[in-house]
Order: C-alpha cells, then sequence, then structure tokens
DNA sequence: TGAGGCATAGGGTTTTTCCCTATTAAAATT
DNA sequence: AATTTTAATAGGGAAAAACCCTATGCCTCA
C-alpha cells in the first residue's frame, strides 16, 4: 500500500476536467498522472503511461467513451475504466458495461461518489452509480446474456453519419448533397441503419442521436 | 481591498459543481458562500446572501439561467450575474445579454479564463469569453440595437410545443394526432415560430430545440 | 467460390410539407 | 369605444420528400 493510484483522466471540458483533478489529487491515496481532451488522444496516452485508472467522460468529440473504452479493451484488459457520465438511460448503461467499463459514475452524483468509485474499481470491483443500481436490478440482468456478444450489430460509419445529419434535422436531399451522395444511397443507408437498430420512425432516430450525444451544443 | 469577492455558485450538476468551487476556493480573494443545483433556489438564496457575483450554469432544470437570469434582474441590478455555458452559438449569448448577464464564459476554456472573469465581472466590467468576443465583434453589435428592446417576439406556448415536438422527430400530422389539432394548425403554428425566430429550415429548429435544452436525454 | 455485408443508386407510389388564404376570439392600442 | 394586432384554428392545391422494392459492383471471410 505504498503507491498512489494512478489515474488518467479523459474529459473533454477543460473547466470541469480541471474540478475533477483537484478533486481526484485532494485524496492522498490517488494521483492524476495524465490528462485528455478527447477519446483518441486517451488512449493513446493510457497505452503509453499504464495508469491504474482511466477515467472517462462518455460524451467526447471525435471518439466518444464508447468507442474509446472498446478501443482500450482490445489493447489492455488490465487497465480499469470508469465512466463518468449524464446519461442515465438503461440502454446507454447496456452498452458501456458491454464494451467493458469497469464502473459507471453520474456527473449529478456527489463528488464522494466518484472517490468511492475510484477505489471500487482499482480494488477490482464493478461499481455501478447507486442510482442506477435499482434500474439495472429490474429487469436489465435478464436480457443481458443476449445483449452481450451479437448485440445489434453496430452501425457501419455511414449509417452512424446519416443518422446524425437526419436528427440533426437534414432532409435526405440535403444529406446526399452534403456527402455528394444520391437521395437514394442515402435513404438505403437510413434504412438499413434503422434496420438494425429496431427502430421504426424519425422520432427513434432523434432518441437515439441524444443517446449517442449527438445532438450537443457546437 | 478587505473582503474577499462573495460567490453564489449555481450549477446543476454536484461533481462540477464541487470542482468549481474548489477552484474558486483556492483562490486567495474568493469565497463561495453558498451553492445551489437549481434556478429557481439560485434566485432565493441570491436574495438571501446578496453575494457579489452568481455563477450560473444556463443550463440547468426547473429554471434555467436565462429565465433565472432575467428574475434576478429584476430582484437586483447590483448582484453581478456570470454565466457559465457550453453554448457558442450567437443568439444564445444575445439573449443572455440581452436578460442582463455581466459576463459569459465557456465551460470548454480554461479555468483560469473562469477566475480572470470572475475577477472582471467583479471590478464592473463585462467579460466576454475570449473564444466569443471575434463573433460579436463581427455583424452581431451592428444588430444589437434592433434585438435590444423588442427583440424577435417570444414565441407563445403553442409554438414552442410544436417546436419541440418537431426537433423530436416527430411529423407534422403525428404532432396534430398528439395534440388533437388538424395537420394545417400545426404547419401554421411552425411556420409563425419560425418566421418570428428568423429561421428558415428544420435544421435550425433542431439547433433552436438544442439551445434551448429541449433535446436532453431523460 | 460463394454468402453476406457494404456502398451505391434508379423507378414509381405514397406521404408530407409548403404557400396562400381565412375565420374567430382575445389582447393591445388609440 | 373603435381599431388594430396577435393567437389559435384550419382548408386547397402544388411541390417536395420519403418510402418500398430492386439492383450492381466490391470486398471479406469462411
Amino acid at each position: 500500500m505504498s503507491e498512489k493510484l494512478r489515474i488518467l483522466l479523459a474529459e473533454d471540458h477543460e473547466t470541469v476536467r480541471e474540478g475533477i483533478k483537484l478533486l481526484v489529487n485532494s485524496q492522498p491515496d490517488m494521483e492524476v498522472i495524465g490528462e485528455a481532451g478527447d477519446g483518441e488522444i486517451a488512449i493513446k496516452m493510457a497505452a503509453d503511461l499504464r495508469p491504474d485508472l482511466l477515467l472517462m467522460d462518455i460524451s467526447m468529440p471525435t471518439m466518444n467513451g464508447l468507442r474509446a473504452t472498446k478501443r482500450l479493451r482490445a489493447i489492455s484488459s488490465t487497465i480499469k475504466i470508469l465512466t463518468l457520465t449524464r446519461h442515465t438511460d438503461d440502454g446507454y448503461l447496456q452498452q458501456i458495461i458491454g464494451a467493458g467499463a469497469n464502473g459507471y459514475v453520474l456527473k449529478q452524483s456527489a463528488p464522494t461518489e466518484l472517490i468511492t468509485a475510484i477505489r471500487a474499481v482499482c480494488a477490482g470491483n464493478a461499481y455501478l452509480d447507486p442510482a442506477l443500481t435499482r434500474k439495472v436490478m429490474g429487469g436489465y440482468a435478464s436480457r443481458a446474456g443476449s445483449l452481450r456478444g451479437e448485440g445489434k450489430g453496430d452501425l457501419t460509419e455511414r449509417e452512424n453519419e446519416v443518422l446524425r445529419l437526419i436528427a440533426f434535422g437534414y432532409s435526405n436531399k440535403e444529406i446526399g448533397a452534403q456527402l455528394d451522395l444520391s437521395v437514394k444511397t442515402i435513404e438505403a443507408h437510413k434504412s438499413n441503419a434503422m434496420r438494425k437498430l429496431g427502430i421504426a420512425s424519425r422520432t427513434d432516430i432523434v432518441r437515439y442521436a441524444i443517446l449517442q450525444n449527438w445532438l450537443q451544443d457546437n
């Protein structure tokens, strides 16, 4: 019990990041050894610095936390991943846990929650924000098995791109113009993506986009 | 130069709030004298504690920062208001300044930015995040006069309702069914709202909805 | 080497949106 | 009190967009 827990911090809002850093560093047994403002940089730094734990915001530009989690898991299975998020949605939780995260803390929660979570995860436990535990207990566990493994096949880059633009309010035609593709191609991507996600309406696309954090300011 | 600057902090994410508090309190000439997780509570506390400055997140539940700013201005014209936000959009900036805020800092900016802003605003200056200054200089100043005062008339309840549902991906027909109105009525509300806002496309509606924080998770 | 996923796109039908106009009631202005 | 403006409702008809079905190269992987 001599060394401090070495923590890598990935969060795109600098002010928030600084706050978390101060909080973590105020703990006697923890230390922030690096910071990244983006998922891509985060995994590079993780590969390099080999932290005990990567504390990561789920919604970051370029590479979001979900993809970054998968990517890092492919590189290392020992580095712990604790995700920090605003989302209380079950589906999202499912995804991130499935991707190999060790814990999930809400930004809304008390700072002590975060510290507790870091300790728990570093000790080898899974940590779920108490506000979410109930949800998970109530039904999701049963479905978890079926989701793990095959999942509902990931969308391709193009499909994601198209859905994102649709959610933003662009028409298929406008998207076609923007990507220099025929409207028909856009329609096909849209339709395939929706089939894959098992959704059927424009509102479902928007809902999906919200969960993916595509509809933030910019 | 004896007393510390007394700061009231309004921000709904507790982790973020704690971070900012640590940051502010780490300054020798500043002190967080109260915290609120919601706009309504914030103005009550402000009336009570009479802080030098209210540092407020624009996007909070119940009463958002924009409304809270207007409300507080009606109570006191001496308490400084510094808004903290993720939004870089000009229109929003316009609104919040118009409502009587003294400064506007982006969450993305460096923590020192925030500290600088607090000092500037408390000294009686207006403070705009450098990342935004250029935008304001480039064209908005000219339009500002016309906007101030009559503004682009607020939307009615119905109009807001319709725009919100449109942003969520519902078709005019679906909205009509939901509100038990004719499609034609929905079309009219939509069209009027867009004219009032000076916007022309579906994407503008989505952008507006994002700024209104209508498209958050739930 | 063949099965399936991916990216691309056309044809034709159905659905939705857009533009203009209209009625009534309530609110603001003069 | 009379007039003007705004809000909420809605129709008709033209234009645009979305939807459903089908199709073609191109890879990859078993």
